[in-house]
DNA sequence: CTCCTTTTTTTTGAATGCATAATTAGATTT
DNA sequence: AAATCTAATTATGCATTCAAAAAAAAGGAG
């Protein structure tokens, strides 16, 4: 692992926790070896303690007096919950995106929208879910409401690690693509009001809840 | 000043500084004075900082490379963004309110509305302000979703420094203020539904934004 | 052998120290 | 006296150090 240099250093620092988090290496409920990621990262414990701040501030550990900091676990009710939040806000950025959207975004979206058709055609659900995925973000992005957009990419982030993890059936499958085709005409007639409508009831966060359900505690 | 002595001492400070600048004393766009704060908590620089990087990732504060923390400037295009998310959400936790709320939260709100009335009444702007936001604030608590509410609280924070500098015209108080009345009978209907949809429309906030018009950029 | 106590080691939280970058003050020139 | 350049001062970013707390290991009693 080669080392970090940047100018802001804790920022680099939370960015690489962040994804051992997401990524599993380090394990929900674990403690977060202050040494040894120092080490790893050639940073003194500075840098990382304040990054820990931070990442317990966006709720990836829970700082515990004087035992350190232990990677938060997700429970259902939180990810219920954060779904809950994301799907309301991706609403909002909807009828925001409606009126504010430039001719390049919705160009995007649309050809992202035909990537993603192609990877259900094709039966790649991980493709799929990863183009629905940059659908979502590019949407909530052309609400050009920098707020929106730094919340939901928290929650986002926060949810990140069991993303992808889902295995949709044929029936929510293709309804969430024929929903997904409504969104892009919505998009077209710059309809805000429509689109927000349709986010808000969109099931795809209702899908990657279903996934939730094998979940471990 | 007294000293702060907790458990988690970066988060005393950090509560420190947001009223710090909350309350103006740190005025927007000025450097956040490290020694100067110091000795004033009577803490070293080490939990300070790890406050100043929390709350730059929360948008108080700003942090420039080797120039250390200045304080965010909110800007009539940021307090829009911030009331536009902020409106979102109260809508989502009416709706979810609707079905979850508690009877002694519902009678709590039922009790703050009356006081909220009186103060209307008695033409006490600044009692109705609060006690208005009390009620919100109530009915994001009742949403029982643990992440809508700290995404709410950490909004709210955000934009506490120019809330109560308002002044609202007759009209417009009198509308929200009926409109509070159907967001009470919603409750006690426990319609979700159109709780959220009086929320969505509820121009509190835009009353507020009415006060960001005199607001220098 | 198991359970409890005591000692050692490790880890944590916060202060201090140090090198570098930025700011201020002062000198120099015009 | 104004402007520009240079030196002194200060502030910043990060590493290191130190005291206190927790965890682990060793020892002893039942």
């Amino acid at each position: 692992m080669d080392k970090i240099r940047q100018s802001t250093l804790h920022g680099e620092v939370a960015e690489r926790v962040r994804d051992l988090i997401a990524q599993g290496v380090l394990a929900p409920g674990s403690r977060v070896p202050e040494k040894q990621l120092c080490e790893q990262f050639g940073v003194s414990r500075t840098p990382l303690r304040e990054a820990l701040k931070v990442l317990a501030h966006e709720g990836f550990v829970e700082l515990l007096p004087n035992r350190g900091a232990r990677v938060a676990k997700l429970t259902r009710t939180t990810l219920k919950n954060t779904f809950e939040v994301m799907q309301s806000l991706e609403a909002l950025a909807g009828e925001l995106a409606g009126t504010r959207i430039s001719d390049a975004e919705l160009a995007n979206i649309e050809a992202l929208h035909y990537q993603m058709l192609a990877h259900y055609k094709g039966g790649n659900m991980q493709e799929y879910l990863l183009t629905n995925q940059q659908i979502h973000e590019a949407i909530v992005v052309a609400s050009q409401n920098d707020v929106l957009i730094d919340v939901y990419k928290n929650l986002n982030h926060r949810v990140r690690r069991v993303r992808f993890t889902a295995e949709l059936s044929k029936d929510y499958w293709s309804q969430a693509v024929s929903e997904h085709e409504s969104m892009v005409e919505a998009l077209r007639a710059r309809n805000g009001a429509a689109l927000g409508e349709i986010l808000r009831c969109h099931l795809r966060n209702k899908v990657e809840m279903s996934a939730l359900e094998e979940m471990a505690e």
